[in-house]
DNA sequence: ATCTATTCCTGGCTGC
DNA sequence: TGCAGCCAGGAATAGA
């Protein structure tokens, strides 16, 4: 599931191979699921500059934007085999072919004239914002902890790979309820997110599901993973039987022990 | 404002 | 080996 260093990956992979080139064509199979409004108009425009924002890929064209969404799923492969889970193919200047594939059909492309009000109200992104801006906000909301780090209108990017992570490093329960979290635990949680998120990035993301890197390569992140996809196992701190829960009607792994900052309420 | 359940979808897993 | 049944999960949405 890509998040924001899976999402970070991939675009700095295809900026350098895509950025300058025109969208020559654009080829769409089964892909009334996955295109939003008119895509097709993307065709024909020059790509000008390419960003993630949260866990969107925006192509800035020579006229609107396309808006790219990976869902569980999707992938953004330069030059990759057609599949049967290629829903749309790119035909590059220079002869580069650019294929968005997604077998569950989560996520979406879609071509807008400027960047849609929905995006708009995202939160800040995880890596920009300060440490003192990120305790205020989390403390003036009244939700748990792992619900929050989820919204992406809270902060844009972290899913829940990254948010099992940072909680765990922070020692804080997924069900802490945020306003209840002592400042200094809150900021504990911040520095925990921005590690957990470069160090993601710094190894190319976490390949688990069907994550790759627009050229096919896989991340290695995963192997760095202490709780998420390790219910019953030790903790690498203390020992104890690590737990899978339902926070948010999410799965939620984290170590009943070093994570007891769960406030009464 | 916050919370839960539901929907989309298919590969992968379990159990027989 | 095959097959039915179940499930995860990002985000939008409905309803409480």
């Amino acid at each position: 599931m890509p998040e924001l260093p899976e999402v970070e990956t991939i675009v700095e992979g295809l900026r350098p191979r895509i950025v300058g080139r025109r969208i020559e064509s654009l080829e769409l199979r089964r892909a009334r699921r996955v295109a939003i409004g008119d895509l097709g108009r993307a065709q024909g425009r020059r790509i000008r500059s390419l960003r993630r924002y949260g866990k969107h890929i925006l192509f800035e064209l020579d006229r609107g934007l396309l808006v790219v969404h990976l869902g569980m799923t999707g992938q953004l492969l330069l030059d990759g085999e057609i599949g049967r889970h290629t829903h749309a193919i790119f035909g590059l200047e220079g002869g580069r072919t650019l294929l968005y594939n997604d077998a569950r059909q989560f996520g979406r492309l879609e071509w807008t004239l400027r960047l849609p009000e929905r995006l708009q109200r995202l939160g800040p992104e995880p890596l920009e914002i300060g440490r003192e801006e990120f305790v205020r906000r989390f403390r003036s909301r009244r939700t748990m902890a792992k619900a929050l780090l989820l919204d992406q209108r809270f902060l844009r990017g972290v899913g829940n790979i990254y948010a099992d992570e940072a909680l765990f490093r922070a020692g804080v329960h997924p069900r802490a309820k945020s306003e209840r979290l002592p400042p200094a635990r809150a900021a504990a949680l911040h520095r925990a997110i921005v590690g957990v998120l470069k160090e993601a990035i710094r190894l190319g993301g976490s390949s688990i599901s069907d994550y790759v890197a627009s050229d096919g390569s896989l991340g290695s992140f995963q192997v760095e993973h202490r709780v998420y996809g390790r219910a019953g196992e030790p903790c690498v701190t203390c020992g104890s039987r690590l737990r899978r829960i339902l926070v948010a009607s999410r799965g939620t792994h984290f170590c009943p022990r070093c994570q007891r900052t769960r406030q009464v309420r």
